[in-house]
DNA sequence: CTGAAAGCGCTTACAG
DNA sequence: CTGAAAGCGCTTACAG
């Protein structure tokens, strides 16, 4: 079936103006007179003409593609991330190149996003070594990280105020009277869990008290149900364990009332981070820490366009506020309890 | 900045070879020389020399471009078959073009995708109108549904067999005892849900049941929600629900033991279907009917690249099986009980 | 406002 | 194996 696909000059020859005066009328100022124009688009209409993006890349220089980068989309942040990102992209005009990366295939995935001439890069789930990063902003293409950064990096970022969301969770866990206070960690090398701990510690040291155990969850839903199991087999078990995002809490959380027949928050009271929609589901009733994925979006939007905009590529990061929400898997410090369920 | 891309003409002139052999060094089969390769491999590196990927589609007439259209990804089937997807699609040397659409812009994300030359298009949690399908499959660009099916469409489908687990889940709940059996579609004019509203009937018919009570969805959390609140308030509530996919189906359970106090399955049972990862947490153990995501992307993904290969497009169905996952949120029929937890 | 012409960076017959 | 040349479908100065 008819694979052959109609120009611009077939379009020109059926309205007898020229090829110039098709790509005109399909250029947002092109000057045209309002008779050739109608007389283009008849004909457009009438041969079922659409514009060659490709070719119009090519010449102008510009691909309007933006690259997506995602490692994994079962933390359920990530795809509301890629919902928002891709609405918002399309909005501004741009498609999303979308690209699935696992551990060894960063140089690859980077290389064939170069190839495509793509305008700009936004990372959610994934982080590219300096080196990549180097060379993509080398060619002028910016680089945005959603939801962590890398300090000797291009790469702009957009990121939640992970300290202080951590130091309002001890805060928290501390004036609710929990005095074994346990941590699990996502991956140590990412940004996001290393900040999370680092206010953890500091709010705990302003409450006089220091972390009780600490474990290693991975950011994976069985790393962190093991991390679970190590950190409350024996005697003297935490009395309240932070998780160092939702998605592992989750996990935790069927260990301690599932396997170990806990009751939360009565036995122990868990906090997470992130308020993915689960975190409302009754089933968890998680307390945790809200970050805004529409405006980390937003953000990383912004910034990517500006840089788009502006040929020089310069580091610009962007820092949004954490809000705790209170639910029912942490007890509520007698302090809070006037307002119980709000959010502060 | 050198934002100045560096082309294969460049790389010819520094190589002092021409600019064909540039080309055919990094094409596939192209037949150059040892030497001229090396010479070419190594003036290209030393400019730091990519391809344009953009200039390659324009002449070559293939973009290798797939484009992915999802409506929402609120329902885990989503995310995860997403990621799938973008994985084989990349393994197969295709980039991923991903579109969000939303209830009114079906025609505008079409119009993009065919203007960037897509050579295939895979629609997950969206249909199109046959009228839109039609446009496709005129330029030549093949349309595949996954997990849904519009009859007369010249779009290709792949499908659970959502008639036969609907019908599996009828006989597991009239033979552990239900005799209030009820039902939650999903959106109406979902062929999925119809499937499975329809093998569910049919499978209620050979137990000697008729259904005891009906509602709508939507395939949203608050819709299912809302359904469960009608559905069981007053006094002959239902013993028995089946809900159209696991998405609704934690909805559903949470109002039922949340809000009306209800234990499951001791006072109600609930099956869902799809199986997605939530479905195996501790706080849910829905019992469910398991459609491989990872089956389903591949039969699609076979599909798509058969039809690009040869140039007749035309409408191709893979039926896939349904599994029934026996978990705890469902009475166990006696002669079931055998085997407490398998899968069958 | 309009058309002729150049050119974006490649691939691919075509001769040699 | 190799190079000169044509051409993919557009945009965009340049004259008129």
């Amino acid at each position: 079936m008819a694979k052959m696909s109609v120009t611009s000059a077939d379009v020109a020859r059926l309205a007898r103006v020229s090829q110039s005066a098709v790509s005109r009328t399909f250029s947002p100022g092109g000057s045209v007179s309002p008779k050739t124009r109608e007389r283009v688009l008849a004909a457009a209409h009438e041969l079922g003409y659409r514009p060659n993006a490709i070719a119009r890349a090519m010449i102008s220089g510009r691909s309007r593609l933006v690259a997506l980068l995602v490692a994994y989309l079962d933390n359920h942040f990530y795809p509301l991330v890629l919902e928002l990102l891709a609405r918002e992209l399309q909005e501004r005009g741009y498609q999303v190149l979308l690209f699935m990366t696992g551990p060894g295939d960063q140089d690859t995935v980077v290389q064939a996003m170069l190839q495509f001439q793509v305008e700009g890069i936004i990372m959610a789930s994934a982080t590219l070594s300096s080196s990549l990063a180097s060379e993509c902003v080398n060619t002028g293409t910016p680089v945005v990280l959603l939801n962590r950064y890398v300090p000797s990096s291009p790469a702009s970022s957009v990121v939640c105020d992970n300290i202080e969301g951590g130091r309002q969770l001890a805060h928290f866990l501390a004036d609710g009277g929990h005095r074994k206070i346990a941590f699990i960690a996502g991956q140590e090398d990412s940004s996001t869990s290393r900040d999370r701990e680092a206010g953890f510690y500091k709010g705990l040291a302003e409450r006089g008290q220091t972390l009780y155990r600490r474990a290693i969850g991975g950011y994976t839903f069985e790393g962190a149900a093991e991390a679970a199991r190590r950190l409350f087999k024996g005697k003297d078990r935490p009395d309240a364990v932070f998780v160092a995002n939702d998605h592992m809490a989750f996990a935790v959380m069927d260990v301690l009332r599932g396997e170990l027949k806990l009751r939360v928050p009565e036995d122990v009271s868990v906090v997470g981070y992130d308020d993915v929609p689960e975190a409302g589901w009754g089933a968890y009733a998680l307390t945790t820490i809200a970050q805004s994925a529409t405006d980390m979006v937003r953000a990383a939007v912004d910034i990517l366009m500006e840089q788009i905009a502006q040929q020089e590529v310069q580091r610009r990061s962007t820092i949004l506020p954490a809000r705790l929400v209170v639910r029912g898997s942490a007890r509520v410090p007698k302090a809070w309890a006037a307002t119980p369920g709000a959010e502060r």
